[in-house]
DNA sequence: CTGAAAGCGCTTACAG
DNA sequence: CTGAAAGCGCTTACAG
């Protein structure tokens, strides 16, 4: 049978209330005497409170939902970035007695019954688009503390945790444009979508701003970010556009596939085009030659969103602005000065 | 003010008791009419019941954990094998309306912890050693069902999912000795640590032993699963066999890893020496030459744990034998013949 | 510092 | 087919 609360307070000889106040670590309502006795109890019996009573009983579940964005019977994409963020996240969690829910959402409304059903007391939305975050109610929500993970949305019920996106892209664009590079392509999702995708090449523009370099509109590549597209785009953009000398992708897979499409149709990297990524997943430092790319901080990104949540909940004030972290760019192998028209690279 | 089940019974003028059948689908113990009206009512007022209170009284909270080896303070880190699975497992849980914990384990008690503490239904533990699982005891599982994932353990306690390892080990030599490679190298971390390995050992000695073709045991090197480990290993491997023309990793990462070194020291892939890489991670294709590679069928592997979980948790009898599934070998760019003699590759 | 009692929102025999 | 009542294992004022 199931060790319970009443069972530790009648070996105990105390009232359930007084196990109670020991298990929360209440310390200000029990005596020395009676704690040591009964966590010596509770140690030796291996009694593990119910939490699904817990919850029930406090109104809080100690659980925080991971909420990601799933197409019906499809299962959950994780990608390289999202899998790191989900580990870090657990973590904290773990640290600090939470623990992680992971969800696929298929429709609006599901956000809404996880949040109810489960008692959450917060959740991180990750990989959902503006838009879908900004539909988010009152009604839906709750108070439920909620951070939206790389969004750019403007809902107020919403914490904003994500990386300096422009940043990154000026980063990209201003060590492509040292190098002397002016005919620069930029790869990604079309800027409508998402507010992330926006952002980098906003700070991209900017550098070609700073810079007084003229921007080429028709350089501007949309592209799904994959690695079939990315090949598709590298082999177009040899084929239409033989005068550019670099391109910078809004993600590494992209980059990986442009590298590769950029081979296929026999241009050399970086000898013909210099390439610059985003994220610097794992498998940037294990193509050759090594992906230059704009890095995230994870860790400090997964922190920030727990963080954030526990601030919430222990009923201090939301921040007035959304965090935003720091990003830097990664040098490595795929970005070198342009061939000048006198010494062709091939 | 939070919208409960009395609150629907009041509005339908029933009682709880028959609110809760129509919502748990108990067609035989109430009415069609009484239940469209009621299932009308929860519908427009959005009544969503608390998933802890059915926990507590139903004794099933529909929660499947997800239990994943953490060292004590790491973050989790999910491969993108790991990754594949965790999505997969979340559609078919969500299909089936339960939910997915995710829980990082560090210590061995821990499982016993969170088994109870949350009520679990049941449990997938993915990435553990055999002998941790096989150090389970009743006492720490109870009567929750358990999906071991690629392990060998012998717990009777553990329902057991896994590839067919030996034949993916044996699939990967063959290829190699049909195409007349006899100076194999064989990557991976200790047998003795994991059964998956073992297995892919044996399978991989069995089709020597079938083509008669000899082993030599130099040829097997002791590498972790990591792209850094794999690269030292490739070195090594030009280094002290340079009469080795092919090899075969326990996993991709490692593979890839292994073509680095080997490049490092100007061998050639698969000119100079073959490689064979276990997983078919999407990284696989994203090298080049891309990597040929055993394939395992995480949909597939997925899928057969939520339904043995939920097989026993309808009451059926657990099957008497693990659940094998099927690997197939992906030819790509990565294998070739060996280069005779009188031809070397450079 | 400690306890009795009510209550959290459901489910489950049981009786009718 | 429907309802009254007990109970799941906790927490939380409240009183002492």
């Amino acid at each position: 049978m199931h060790l319970t609360l009443k069972d530790i307070a009648a070996e105990a000889g105390v009232s359930a209330a007084t196990v109670s106040n020991v298990i929360n670590g209440n310390r200000a309502r029990v005596s020395a005497d009676t704690r040591d006795r009964i966590l010596r109890i509770v140690e030796r019996r291996g009694y593990v409170p119910s939490a699904p009573a817990r919850s029930l009983a406090a109104r809080s579940s100690r659980i925080i939902g991971l909420l990601v964005p799933a197409a019906d019977q499809d299962s959950l994409t994780l990608s390289p970035h999202t899998a790191g963020i989900i580990g870090m996240l657990e973590r904290e969690l773990r640290r600090h007695d939470y623990h992680l829910l992971l969800r696929g959402i298929a429709r609006p409304a599901e956000v809404t019954e996880v949040l109810r059903s489960w008692n959450l007391d917060g959740a991180v939305l990750l990989g959902f688009l503006d838009a879908e975050i900004d539909r988010l109610g009152r009604r839906s929500v709750g108070d439920v503390a909620l951070v939206a993970m790389d969004a750019y949305a403007d809902n107020p019920l919403t914490l904003g945790v994500r990386s300096d996106d422009r940043e990154g892209g000026r980063l990209a664009a201003r060590h492509l444009l040292g190098l002397g590079h002016r005919r620069i392509a930029f790869a990604g999702p079309a800027s409508s979508a998402t507010g992330v995708v926006r952002r980098r090449y906003e700070g991209f523009r900017l550098a070609f701003a700073e810079t007084g370099a003229a921007w080429d509109e028709d350089l501007r590549l949309t592209v799904d970010t994959t690695h079939a597209s990315g090949r598709e785009a590298g082999l177009r953009l040899a084929a239409d556009r033989p005068d550019a000398t670099a391109v910078f992708a809004t993600a590494d897979v992209l980059a990986i596939g442009l590298m590769e499409g950029l081979a296929a149709a026999g241009r050399t990297v970086p000898g013909d085009v210099s390439v610059v990524g985003y994220d610097d997943i794992d498998i940037a430092r294990y193509v050759a030659p090594k992906l230059t790319t704009v890095a995230q901080d994870l860790q400090a990104k997964s922190a920030a969103a727990v963080r954030l949540l526990l601030d919430r909940l222990a009923g201090g004030a939301p921040p007035d602005a959304a965090v935003t972290l720091d990003v830097r760019l990664i040098l490595r192998g795929t970005t070198a000065p342009p061939c000048t028209p006198e010494s062709p690279g091939r």
